[in-house]
This record gives C-alpha cells, sequence and structure tokens, in this order.
RNA sequence: GUCCCCAUCGUCUAGAGGCCUAGGACACCACCCUUUCACGGUGGCGACCGGGGUUCGAAUCCCCGUGGGGACGCCA
C-alpha cells in the first residue's frame, strides 16, 4: 500500500508557521516514502472560511515549495458524500437524530461540570426512537461505545489510551447543513486512502472519537503522529498579537524558503548533531517517528544563523530574484545600479535576511542621501586624503572595471603614496557611501559602477577641501 | 473542575543502564585575523526539575511531587 499524507488547513487565516512545520513533515514523509502528499482545505466553517484565506495558504506552500501531488480539495464540494455517510450511519443505528438547542446543550455541561465531570452531552436522545422531525435544531449525532477503551499506537506520542466513558456523542452533522470536523476528516481520510496521519498534538484527543467513526464506518484506522506545538520565545502558544506567525511575514522580514523549512525541520526532529540539511538530505533522513515529543519555543536568533548560512552557500544568480523582489519592496529601482547577484556577493556576510540586504544596498541605486559629520571630518578632511583621493580617480578611470583589477588600483595608490591601507580604503569608503562602514572597499567601489565612482570620488573632494 | 501529554545548557538538541568528567549548534564573552563593518578561526561560560525506589551502576527504567502544555464546541 503505498504511503499517503495530507495536511488539512482551514482556511480562517494564514498559513501559519506551526502549519507550515506540519506541512513539510507531511510532505518530508510522503517524499522519503515514494507517497503523496495531498492538500485538503478543511472549510466547513462557512462563517469562518475565506477564499483569501485559501489563496494566501496556497501562495505560502508554493513559495515554501511544498508541492502537493493532489489537491487542493475542498471540503465544501463534498458535502452530498458527507450527508450520504452521515444518513447511512443513521439508518445502521450507528448515529441518531437530536433535538436539543444549543442552550440546553450548554446547560448539560455545566451540570456536568458542578459533578466534577468532564463537561459532556448526556446523550438523552440516544436510545429514545423518536420519530424523525423537521426541526431547526436538528443534529446528528454519534453513537459512541459506552464501554471499553480506544488505543492506538502514535508515531511520536507511543501508546495512547483512550476510556469511552470519558467521550460522549459528538455531533457528526450540524443544525446548519454541514458537517463538523470530527466526522469530515474521518470519510475524507477514509475516502483519499490517507494511510498516515501527521498533525499538530492539538488533536490528540480527537483521535480517539475519530478512530471510533473509522469503526463504525469499517474502514482500516491508518497510522497517527501528532506533532508537538512550536511555542513562543517566553514558551506561550504562538499567538498573532504578540508574533510574527504568518510564513509570508517571514518573506516579507527577508527569510529564505529554504532556511526557513531547515530551521522548522530541526525543532523536534534532529540527525545527530547535523544542523544543515539540504532539501535531498531532508527527504532521505527525515523520519516522524523520530520526532520529539515536548514542545519546542522558535527562536528567531538561530533562524538568522541559518538566513545567512544560506545567503553565504547558495549560488548568488539564485538567490537574485527573491533579493530582487526585496529591491523592489525597499522601492529601489534595480535597473539604475548593479546587478542584484553583485550586490549579494558584497552584502550576504554581513546581514542575516534579504530586507537588511535591500536597505544596505540602497547606497548603490541613488546619490548619497546623508553624509556622517564625523566620517568626513575624520577621514576625508585630514592631509592625505585629497592625495588619496586624486591619485585612486586617475588609477579607476583607466582600469578594468572588476573588484579584482579595483583592489589592485587601490593596493596601488597605497604603494605610490607609501600609507598603510586605513589610510586609502577609508576615505574611499566615505567618498563612496558617506558613511565608514561598508563591504570590502574593492565591492563597494565596483558596484557603485565606473561613471558614479568617478562622480562620488570628485564630490568626495570637494567635502575634503572643507 | 475532568481527562491527556511533556520535562537535558538561556534556546534547538545528542543521549535508547556503564562509551557522560553529559556531546553539538544558536546566542553570549575573550582572543586571533583585518582597510571599516562583517565573515572566519581558537578558546570560554553554560543543563540532566525535585524526592523516593529498581540496579553492582541511572540523564536513561518505575512511582510520587512540582512545573509547563493541550483538550473538554452545532471551530478546525
Amino acid at each position: 500500500m503505498t504511503v499517503r499524507t495530507r495536511f488539512a488547513p482551514s482556511p480562517t487565516g494564514f498559513l501559519h508557521i506551526g502549519g507550515a512545520r506540519t506541512a513539510l513533515y507531511c510532505w518530508l514523509e510522503a517524499r522519503r516514502r515514494g507517497g503523496q502528499f495531498v492538500l485538503r482545505i478543511e472549510d466547513t466553517d462557512r462563517e469562518r472560511s475565506t477564499d483569501e484565506a485559501v489563496q494566501a495558504i496556497l501562495d505560502a506552500m508554493h513559495w515554501l515549495g511544498l508541492d502537493a501531488d493532489e489537491g487542493p480539495i475542498y471540503q465544501t464540494r463534498r458535502l452530498q458524500r458527507y450527508r450520504q455517510v452521515a444518513e447511512d450511519l443513521v439508518k445502521a443505528g450507528k448515529a441518531y437524530y437530536a433535538y436539543e438547542t444549543k442552550e440546553e446543550v450548554e446547560a448539560m455541561r455545566e451540570a456536568a461540570m458542578a459533578r466534577g465531570e468532564k463537561p459532556r452531552y448526556n446523550g438523552w436522545y440516544r436510545d429514545r426512537n423518536e420519530p424523525y422531525r423537521d426541526d431547526p435544531n436538528r443534529v446528528i449525532r454519534f453513537k459512541n461505545p459506552l464501554q471499553g477503551s480506544v488505543v492506538f499506537q502514535d508515531k511520536v506520542k507511543g501508546r495512547v489510551e483512550w476510556s469511552n466513558a470519558e467521550l460522549d456523542d459528538l455531533v457528526i452533522f450540524r443544525s446548519d447543513g454541514w458537517p463538523t470536523y470530527n466526522f469530515a476528516v474521518v470519510v475524507d481520510d477514509i475516502d483519499m486512502g490517507i494511510t498516515e496521519v501527521i498533525r499538530g498534538d492539538d488533536h490528540v484527543n480527537n483521535t480517539p472519537r475519530q478512530i471510533n467513526i473509522y469503526h463504525a464506518l469499517g474502514a482500516k484506522v491508518p497510522e497517527f503522529a501528532h506533532l508537538p506545538m512550536i511555542l513562543d520565545k517566553e514558551g506561550r502558544k504562538l499567538s498573532k498579537r504578540t508574533n510574527s506567525v504568518s510564513v509570508m511575514e517571514y518573506r516579507e522580514a527577508g527569510y529564505l524558503p529554504h532556511a526557513i523549512l531547515n530551521y522548522l525541520v530541526r525543532l523536534g526532529w534532529s540527525h545527530g548533531d547535523q544542523e544543515i540539511f539540504s532539501r535531498e538530505e531532508m527527504i532521505r533522513l527525515f523520519d516522524v517517528a523520530d520526532v520529539n515529543k515536548a514542545a519546542s519555543r522558535f527562536d528567531t536568533e538561530k533562524l538568522n544563523w541559518l538566513n545567512q548560512h544560506y545567503l553565504k552557500a547558495d549560488d548568488p544568480e539564485a538567490l537574485a530574484p527573491e533579493f530582487a523582489w526585496h529591491l523592489a519592496r525597499a522601492g529601489i529601482d534595480a535597473s539604475k545600479g548593479p546587478r542584484p547577484a553583485d550586490v549579494i556577493v558584497a552584502l550576504r556576510d554581513r546581514v542575516h535576511t534579504l530586507k537588511e540586504m535591500a536597505e544596505r544596498a540602497k547606497v548603490w541605486y541613488a546619490p548619497i542621501a546623508e553624509w556622517d559629520d564625523k566620517a568626513v571630518a575624520r577621514h576625508l578632511q585630514n592631509d592625505s586624503a585629497p592625495a588619496v583621493l586624486g591619485e585612486a580617480k586617475a588609477l579607476l578611470a583607466g582600469c578594468a572595471w572588476t573588484p579584482e583589477a579595483i583592489q589592485q588600483a587601490v593596493e596601488q595608490v597605497a604603494a605610490k603614496l607609501d600609507l598603510g591601507m586605513g589610510r586609502i580604503a577609508q576615505p574611499l569608503r566615505v567618498a563612496m557611501t558617506g558613511t565608514q562602514v561598508s563591504p570590502s572597499i574593492d565591492h563597494t567601489i565596483y558596484l557603485a559602477g565606473r561613471d558614479e565612482a568617478l562622480r562620488r570620488i570628485d564630490e568626495a573632494l570637494a567635502r575634503a577641501q572643507g
């Protein structure tokens, strides 16, 4: 039997970081075992599901490169199927119609709580055999077994046993005519041939109920793997109020998809001491059975390190399109300046994100906006600066325009004037950028382009005069 | 309230009874490299939640406690 996993988000918002990890693990598990990865949109909550959210999730999955083999499959298009299965269950005596109002059910819960029990439905209509009637409060409830317990072997949690006495007769069909989550997932997972259900561990206690439904339907129960949660830096549940949680926010903040994936795969899973995983290595090495049981915290510092790692390790040409996206967002017209790939080479050792990189790249795409007075006073207005700038200008006017040739020219200036590199590079740096901080001087000059570099030296010469 | 789960450096983790004087990575600190800022290199700081067992021997197994998390919807 071929392995089939699915990622089943509900479109009530963007794809968040925890969802992305779940999707990644599902995708990895399917890829490693040569199976299929299915994307299903759980949109039966008609109140909160939106088309925008569906699109946002699809976009984020695509950006991360988590391609699905099937789907998206929308639950809302399968209504007839759910209705059929639910009614069959009623006919078979495995489910029944119930007519309480929401208030009545709520009162039952409170009564149970008052007795020190778990809040549950009391099964009033379960064996009453009341004739079917039209009623705005009509729902279908599943007849959960009264005795015994449900046992399953969770691939990350281990053996889980749940007493049926803890469970109640859950609603599987709402009064608004739509199925509930616990019912629709089971029908879908059966129909779609899902063999491995990998999801967040906030679903563990739904699992026994779902297994009972599998049994009632006479279907084979799949394998389960419940992933521990991702908490924020303070150890609290990730919330959109206090954290960045949307995958696309991470894109906007300048992170690379692969860095995010690499970070996520190591959060709750490891392969010895290895930190860096290519996509192929992840696929080959990942096994959901090796996932940790404990929740973990999201640490932006480590993500930063990984992001810079990939900034340094990846081919600049491959990184260029994503960087160009950031340049555009920063209001930079990349056609009027150096090639983005060249900028990446100059800046990748100095920043953690593409967003920072775009900010720093501004010096080469627009005139110097602001001169640092201290830098000017210190490196331009001194005895040697005019000669350095003059000499550099002469050599730069004629040399080949490559970082290597520029480096040679700068060294020649140092030799000719018999000055240390500090006395040469700093004035040039200030001339190029207006500040005393920039990438290595060869790249800093190279990226300006010859015409602009010479023009900036003239401007610096003017300031050197005072 | 009831049920369920979890517990190694600040963080992510290695560790499947002796290999542990508890390893790696991020962060932090120091030094080196150096034309600035970085990158890089070297070194340092730093943890088995507590208490009982089991065992010749426990971070590893069991129990209790404590702490954290999840769930208890006609949400998913």
